[in-house]
DNA sequence: ACCTGAACACCGTTCAAGT
DNA sequence: ACCTGAACACCGTTCAAGT
């Protein structure tokens, strides 16, 4: 993972493209028709260049991409977090969800046991530490943000394939003939939903899907702690 | 989206492919060589015919895919779940997962404000059906299915490319170069996780996850109500 | 050192033609 | 009705050659 930039010892010729200008092209592209549409070979016509000569700046497209992701994460703003834990573990959450919202493409190419991008470790950080001062172990922490990552990368995976589903040609008889199939079984809770279904699952809940994950990580924590002693705050015999 | 089989009507050439053949093929492809090959020439070249024989008995490539997971659904058993409302919820959406553990490759062509497969649709039920069995109104039945649709998805959509990781030439030095990079900057926390990184996040651990994802959604229902009858009940002052 | 052109080994899909 | 071959419009990547 060597860096390639113009090191300029001056011997060769000097050169046209840089990843600087290659990362800006792409993003162009990525912004304008898509992450369906950039490809080598398309990115490198936009650049009035041929294919190849990208890979004298980066080693292949999957590096071109996690190169893009950490570039917009170096551009994103590190929000200050709140302070009391459980606050502050939701809104770390938050912000790694709201961070890679602008380029959900990438988690096609996100393993993830490796690390991420350099530039988005201190979100990692960030929500690993806040589930630390919520009383968590570190392997805990781990696993909390684990789980935080699944949903948000749910979450993005289900996005990207809806934009994609809406860019392609429609298929109206799809869902008319799901929706008379589902007229056809007895499925009483689906039957009830019916045509409602597609209001209520475009809507966005991502913001509250999270505090029910986050509360149910608190949950299997010491928390039970905290929760005795509000209710016995509240309780009505005393 | 007509069936197409063989009608027969016997006009024309009795026909040597049939949908059920090639979904019998294309699983064995995905089966001994992986989701990355599975490819409509190479399905083609698998029954020794051309791949434009194929779109005589599929619409396309998605179709293919849609129907393989619906034969997949179809010869899952559907299990008893336990009555107890919440394990219930917890058990379906554990069915949910496990069905589609087998097929994850499917999240790639979900786009799912439409409804799946039709063969799956009694596991989304389930769901839904055990969520207002929780006491959940239908609107937040279906609000839970999501969350824990997304949960799921994430958790399928990762190890979808961890595989492609593996499968792919290794880059080790990437790994050392994020280890590096992480002793290089102060994250106290990921610092202190280090090389014990890999091996947490590979942990097996969705069935934990959910737990707390279905624990964090009863809470944010009616549940206060139960938590506090039972913080009542162990109430230290009566 | 940097870039090009041709080539390799693929894709999904359309369309006119054959039996 | 069912299948084929050629073609269209793409991919990512390698490799030998040019400046």
């Amino acid at each position: 993972m060597e860096s390639r930039g113009h090191r300029s010892g001056r011997t060769g010729r000097p050169p046209r493209l840089s990843q600087e200008a290659i990362l800006v092209a792409a993003q162009h592209i990525l912004d304008t028709e898509g992450p369906e549409r950039l490809s080598m070979r398309r990115l490198a016509r936009e650049m009035s260049s041929t294919a190849m000569a990208l890979y004298h700046h980066v080693q292949d497209k999957d590096e071109l991409l996690l190169l893009l992701l950490d570039a917009h994460a170096r551009r994103y703003p590190r929000p200050v977090l709140p302070s009391e834990p459980r606050t502050r573990l939701l809104a770390a959450a938050q912000v790694l969800h709201d961070l890679l919202a602008d380029c959900p493409w990438i988690v096609e190419v996100l393993s993830f046991d490796d690390f991420v991008s350099e530039s988005s470790l201190w979100v990692v950080e960030s929500i690993v530490d806040a589930a630390v001062g919520c009383g968590m172990t570190l392997e805990d922490a781990v696993y909390a943000y684990r789980v935080i990552w699944h949903y948000t990368t749910g979450e993005l995976a289900i996005r990207v394939s809806r934009e994609r589903a809406r860019a392609r040609p429609e298929r109206p008889e799809y869902r008319e003939h799901a929706l008379e199939f589902l007229d056809s079984v007895d499925f009483p809770r689906l039957n009830a939903v019916g045509r409602q279904w597609a209001r209520l699952t475009s809507r966005d809940d991502h913001r509250r899907g999270l505090e029910a994950v986050v509360a149910g990580l608190l949950e299997q924590e010491a928390e039970v702690v905290d929760v005795m002693t509000d209710a016995v705050r509240a309780c009505p015999c005393c």
